[in-house]
DNA sequence: TGTACATCAGTGAACGCGCGTTCACTGATGTAC
DNA sequence: TGTACATCAGTGAACGCGCGTTCACTGATGTAC
């Protein structure tokens, strides 16, 4: 039953992209192994032909989740009006949308919590793709040193994840619109160059 | 074996307390009923004389978790000088000490994510807690028409909550301690009146 | 106030189930000649 | 290029274990008289 090794990359990803998906939706405790293997038609004993152990996965998507993130950024950098970049950014963090759908969002506010008890190897993972993103924030940002700017990224970023996680916990369907449209406003007013 | 109503309700808090400890250390679903009870000097079975399943505890969890935030920023800023109490807020949540027990800590950075995906019972004891969390924000921030500080403090808020997820996750000691200092002056600038 | 009985907090065995990981096996792929 | 053999991607049974929940039971507490 060997597969040719393109094959076996494909298969690779296929693990990957799926693990990235279910883990965003129920959690990296709620997903198992054997679940995540008859998503992508295999069988769980497959699994570890790919990964030492679920912990290198859990890295795996921390590379790719945070990867994907770092990609919308750019194609709404891209879509929007010159200077209107970093609006467009904080306009589809903040979105209805990404808060309804957090199996196709970013990573950080549904599995950061999770993260954080996780070990050296997966934290490192994160830290890699977090810094990467507030790199591609960093051209949108008021004028001055690199530092400064790279100050503002971080305010920027974990005010948009924890306005996202928190929109998204919240039962009252007003007060999650409104955090929603708050937090846009409050970021684009101070941010928005 | 019969208790007093007293022991009950002595046992009940108890549950209650362990349970929010154990919540914040390892995650709901990282927490099962049997060790939790252990803790407790119980017995598994016993659970269910206190709560009609792990949902209703998880509520319970939510309304003493925030509770507890609560009464640390009142003590905050009863503790600061006059003028000084939002600051004070600010530099308790984003303190290195807060970020590095997340046992002893608020539940939102911890907890957030997973409680996303709970039923509406947890949410719903989730969404009462942070807005009594925001009100006790609002005293703190510029003066203006209330729905504005309550915009202001809801920023904030999130903010602050982002903040300490972030600077969890992430693996590198420099690097986390200058998100809890940028966001620290970051939000102390921007609100501090 | 004292007695008889119902209530029920907590015990511990048992339920079915899913978890992560291992392992002997299969047969197609990759490689050495 | 063709053949012989080693490699290894994927299979599926099995491992020990912990999960949430149920339930018959115990004996102290609460209550009705």
């Amino acid at each position: 039953m060997r597969r040719s090794k393109a094959e076996k990359q494909r298969t690779h990803t296929r693990i990957v992209q799926e693990a990235v998906r279910q883990f965003r939706a129920e959690g990296i405790q709620g997903v198992g192994i054997a679940e995540l293997m008859r998503q992508v038609d295999l069988t769980h004993g497959g699994f570890y032909a790919h990964f030492k152990n679920k912990e290198a996965l859990v890295a795996e998507v921390c590379r790719e989740g945070l990867a994907e993130t770092e990609d919308y950024f750019v194609q709404a950098a891209q879509q929007a009006a010159p200077g209107a970049e970093l609006a467009a950014i904080i306009d589809f963090y903040l979105s209805a949308y990404h808060r309804d759908h957090p199996a196709l969002g970013c990573v950080m506010p549904t599995l950061g919590g999770e993260i954080a008890r996780h070990s050296a190897e997966v934290r490192t993972a994160f830290t890699e793709g977090y810094q990467r993103l507030l790199q591609q924030l960093v051209p949108w940002l008021a004028n001055g040193a690199p530092e400064e700017q790279e100050d503002a990224a971080m305010a920027l970023l974990s005010g948009l994840v924890g306005a996202l996680l928190l929109a998204r916990a919240v039962n009252d369907p007003a007060l999650s619109e409104r955090m929603l449209r708050v937090n846009r406003a409050f970021y684009e007013q101070t941010f928005a160059r």
